[in-house]
DNA sequence: AAGAAAAATGGGATCGCTCCCAGATAAGGG
DNA sequence: CCCTTATCTGGGAGCGATCCCATTTTTCTT
């Protein structure tokens, strides 16, 4: 025996199956009799309407398409719990695919999601440089929003957060705690997030009056091994730094390995900050002072504008919203004279 | 103008939706000409076949749930990266909710995709004692997978590691390095992991003709502030405790915190042990030794004796999968004398 | 070159639902 | 009590694909 249909019901309730319909959507106009008669039928067939048929015919799937480019990556996580938060609120499943870094993987879920499976997709972009792929036709009144990456000459709205600000407000702070060799760690070059908290870093040393900042700028690429590796690099460089500002959290902890085996303490003998306020980075040794950025905050409001934007096609939801990133000081920042 | 159907492809091609759907699924049969004619008016058109309608025929949706007790902890990340791996491979997009450490949430989800919207599910279980909520009609003939419990009277197949063993492992391991006064803090007492597990204990302390283990034995709660807590209470106790096996990671860094606002090190006055080895553990200081599942692993096969059954009804999996935990050793314990 | 076999194509039924429109029943009004 | 209006209910078309079966076209044999 498979799988009962609204027929089924209806026969058993012996109605027809538009009032079965009516009943199952909770639409009026069915009196309370013949209501409990089909609820009592659904029960004892087990019934469950097929969501496929559904969706063929309301073109609504109540699912929404999530892109990251890995999910296990911790930096993720908190925008997706924001964005699963509205869903459950909302009622809206969620289907979920990790793009692997790579652009290609990632036009290819848009496609994917464009062949009716998704009502709407919330990208959580890799925050490349250059957005060529997101001509792609698939997204053709596709509702879209993006989060982590800013644009500029599209209608998609995207949510992200003042990364250059974020650099400078970092580099203050290390500078009004009397550094001024300040090495600051970038991510690789085509990510936009590094580059804009460089300039953000370029500009407070600048301010500060302090020369040859190019000297002091060193190249990684977000990740823990990364930071590991320039670390050392910097601290075998030999110069008289008293300051390194990673451009993420990740380079941070590695960092904070390789300056340990040289047998300095932070922040005693070097102090140092990071950048996204990991979760973990409050658990590690030192507790890690860093810039937040409302990750939960950001997957929330990504995904009530775009329920909001399948919902009410014809309302305007803002094109960018930015959010400040903000100081949180712990422990790895010492004010030196 | 909507979304172009079949139909249309047809019409432009100057054939019969029945060819369009040969090419499209390709079976073969099609004149190499006429596919080209196809394909060409299918890319001119944006042309994406709708899945509902076609699962609506088929049957098949390929698309598993995936439910997780919570999409943000630390523990279950890996189980989900090594579904996705398969997922990928095999082709199945991944629908994923998470049931907030609730029965009731648990069953809702389950009976969500039990309309239809998955091919099977892959239950990432909270682990808890007792499975009332297994027998929930809404699973009927939908290929399930369990992980991380284990269940005996059922036909469901699950994936666990041996949390006995593990925590036998532990335990004798602190043993050999001299330690006798080796605390051990469980998870709630309903859950299944953390009982196991302290089972183990007892019996190499049994073993070990160490006395009085009640008195050893404090309750935690699987948190990192529960493990703080109950670490507080251990070391104002006032025993001579040397050792803390904590049943999982996440509560030894709660611990680890406590030990050290008490102005102890680790491991030179308390030797700690954990159980996960969640990645983080080795990026704390000190790197904890703990007792490692084979997350990846576990997701990886669940996965695919969930592919498996849906693909081939026939076939029969194994009804349990049992993996061993292993001794990660780091630099949380030391030998005494 | 004609008939048989193989390959390519088309048409219609179907999947399980929603939605519109029409018909039936119940309620209200003079 | 009958007619109008409001409330309920039923039937049929359609959503966009797949798949079976029938028909046409091509290729192969002798």
């Amino acid at each position: 025996m498979g799988k009962s249909t609204i027929f089924d019901v209806a026969k058993k309730a012996g109605v027809s199956k538009s009032t079965v319909s009516r009943v199952i959507n909770n639409q009026g106009n069915v009196k309370e009799k013949t209501r409990k008669k089909i609820l009592k039928a659904m029960g004892s067939l087990n019934y469950h309407p097929n969501s496929s048929a559904r969706s063929l015919v309301t073109k609504r799937t109540n699912t929404i398409g999530l892109i990251v480019p890995d999910i296990t990556d911790f930096f993720y996580l908190q925008f997706i719990k924001g964005a699963e938060a509205v869903g459950i609120k909302k009622n809206y499943n969620m289907m979920l695919v990790s793009s692997r870094w790579d652009v290609e993987e990632e036009r290819y879920c848009l496609k994917m999601f464009g062949e009716g499976r998704v009502d709407g997709v919330l990208l959580i972009s890799g925050n490349w440089v250059g957005e060529p792929y997101l001509n792609c036709p698939e997204l053709e009144k596709m509702p879209l929003v993006i989060i982590d990456r800013t644009l500029n000459n599209h209608v998609i709205p995207t949510i992200n957060v003042d990364n250059k600000n974020g650099g400078y407000l970092g580099t203050r702070h290390l500078l009004e705690n009397g550094h001024q060799m300040i090495v600051f760690v970038t991510g690789l070059e085509n990510q936009k997030a590094s580059l804009d908290r460089m300039e953000g870093y370029q500009q407070a040393m600048v301010e500060a009056g302090v020369r040859e900042i190019d000297n002091l700028i060193y190249p990684g690429d977000f990740t823990e091994k990364g930071g590991y590796q320039v670390t050392r690099q910097v601290l075998e460089a030999g110069k008289t730094i008293t300051a390194i500002f990673y451009a993420n959290d990740l380079m941070a902890i590695g960092g904070i390995k390789a300056i340990k085996e040289k047998g300095l303490k932070i922040p005693e003998d070097l102090s140092i900050i990071g950048c996204d306020d990991l979760q973990l980075v409050s658990l590690i040794d030192p507790p890690l002072t860093t810039l937040r950025q409302p990750r939960y905050k950001m997957g929330y409001t990504g995904m009530e504008l775009l329920i909001n934007s399948i919902e009410h096609k014809d309302n305007i939801n803002p094109a960018q919203i930015v959010y400040h990133m903000v100081l949180i000081q712990r422990s790895s920042v010492q004010t030196i004279s």
